[in-house]
DNA sequence: CGCTTCTGGTTGACATGTCACCGATCGCGG
DNA sequence: CCGCGATCGGTGACATGTCAACCAGAAGCG
């Protein structure tokens, strides 16, 4: 028996397949460059910013952060420390915990965000939900669940 | 009438495209890992080298490869570049246009290529293809379909 | 032919992301 | 209280991706 002959893909499976590797290199570099045009914000800032205000605080610990948006902790500590640069966050000692930090939406972050979103969300919605059906958007929901629920964590 | 007011999603919408973007960054990345693991091979290089072979030639020009890739020309001259110092594809002159290359795989590329391919296409099966039924399939096919033809070109 | 413009491709500076490793603190068992 | 592994987070070196500027050959046109 052949039995360690890798799985080929089918020819069904082929044409998703590279079709969803070419969109999720293009749609995101579109949306980056959008945000970049017509605001201060490039779409890793806008993501971070978004995690940070969905919280009524404005504050968040790190980890809490890295495990909202799932970036790996460099990652996050890397780009926390590009985006304290720019005054769009501060990191604050943690009262409770010696080792972390609190990262806080400043002033200047949210106005950032406010005057980004409008038309980043309408650029969302031209490109991706105007062309697709309710029922379109339901399945994208449920595929990305089930995927994602195969990576684990 | 507040006709400028943003078009905000709805939750369904919202639910959707914050799933999506946590496939759109952890699959790749599960996937470059595993390669990089298991072989001499990055994600990117590997796509490289698949738009390679499948030309019966084994060889394109840099803008033919462009195309089928859809990177942007600068960053497909840097990372030929870098592929070309790994010895995994070789530029040579184009004999119709004296501004062009032809890009040509080597044997150490085709070589890493065969060594890398069924551990990583046996990950895609498990990660993406176990987990979804065929009607998802297609679903996926038709939505990447949709939104690549609103992202033009 | 000579001039301009367009095109294929590269380069350098810089932003982003990853990996491997470090250092401090926490928390728990002795 | 001490010791020690686990946890929180940062750092440096490097790979990847983007933008703008550039250059050489091609193509159109007088």
């Amino acid at each position: 028996m052949t039995s360690d002959e890798p799985r080929w893909l089918t020819d069904e499976q082929q044409r998703a397949w590279r079709q969803w590797l070419l969109l999720t290199a293009r749609l995101p570099a579109r949306l980056n460059r959008q945000l970049l045009a017509d605001s201060e914000l490039s779409l890793p800032d806008f993501d971070v910013l978004v995690h940070l205000t969905d919280v009524d605080s404005g504050r968040l610990r790190v980890l809490e952060l890295g495990r909202a948006l799932q970036w790996e902790k460099s990652r996050l500590s890397h780009h926390l420390t590009r985006m304290e640069r720019r005054g769009l966050v501060r990191r604050e000692d943690c009262a409770a915990d010696g080792r972390g930090f609190e990262v806080v939406v400043t002033d200047a972050g949210l106005a950032a965000l406010r005057a980004a979103a409008p038309a980043h969300v309408e650029t969302v919605q031209q490109l991706v939900f105007d062309g697709l059906s309710a029922a379109q958007v339901r399945a994208m929901a449920d595929i990305a669940d089930t995927v994602l629920a195969r990576l684990g964590d």
